[in-house]
DNA sequence: AACGTATTAAACCAAATGGTTAAATACAAG
DNA sequence: CTTGTATTTAACCATTTGGTTTAATACGTT
């Protein structure tokens, strides 16, 4: 599996996504970690597993812990993924598109303002 | 299931990430955006499904057409999210921090140094 | 050596995923 | 009304996922 499935599927689980959350206010050791979560331990210790996999946690070796400390640097590219689409989500460019579409609509009998406002569109503000 | 589960396991998929994509730059019926995949066309009916679900994409009617259109509107929570985390991966916080180690360990016998030091940590710059 | 605590492994289960093929549906056009 | 095209549904299958309970392992303490 590539990197970015492995971080996405890794972050569509909540008990997971709570666990990176808990983590990144400073390292914890796996009954730490468990101990919000009405979970049993085994169930815990696999989630962790998934969350090592996607190299979102790394875990060290301290006498019978196991302490777990994130991992961010996956998320950059998650980030970067979603980030290509970020001008269709933001408001600003819905409402310039709104704006556009009214113009366009009305000036359905004025042919150069038609003309006008196709040319605004093609550019990226 | 939570829609930030629904959005990022949907995008915990390759071939949906393509087909966004593709949805991106356009509205496409379900054989164009089956084209390039070596596919079964159900496979791809099912993929459309789970994105539909997550509402990255709307589906119209024209005559015996579905064109798909993409609405990345999901996107914002996803990106909102990860958003939290950006510092942690930021190679700017990353380098300051390493410097600010440095600094901590050089003064293991300067105490007003590591007072000043430990201080500056808790900015976020 | 024996006990207690922390964690993982094994075996099992139900449900979800991602794919297939074959059949059904929806609509346009002869 | 039959045919062709676009798409979905149904039935099936293998694998993965997310959970369980019951061992097993690893290490510190007594």
């Amino acid at each position: 599996m590539d990197r970015l499935s492995l971080t996405f599927s890794a972050l569509a689980d909540p008990t997971r996504r709570a666990i990176l959350a808990r983590l990144s206010t400073g390292a914890a050791s796996v009954n730490e970690i468990a101990a919000p979560f009405s979970m049993s331990l085994p169930a815990i210790s696999k989630h962790l597993k998934v969350l090592e996999r996607a190299q979102l946690i790394a875990r060290g070796r301290e006498a019978q812990w196991r302490p777990c400390e994130m991992k961010a640097e996956p998320l950059r590219e998650a980030d970067a993924w979603i980030e290509q689409y970020r001008q269709m989500w933001e408001e600003r460019f819905d409402r310039l598109d709104a704006y556009l579409m009214e113009l366009q609509a009305k000036s359905a009998d004025a042919k150069a303002t038609s003309a006008k406002t196709a040319k605004a569109k093609k550019k990226k503000p």
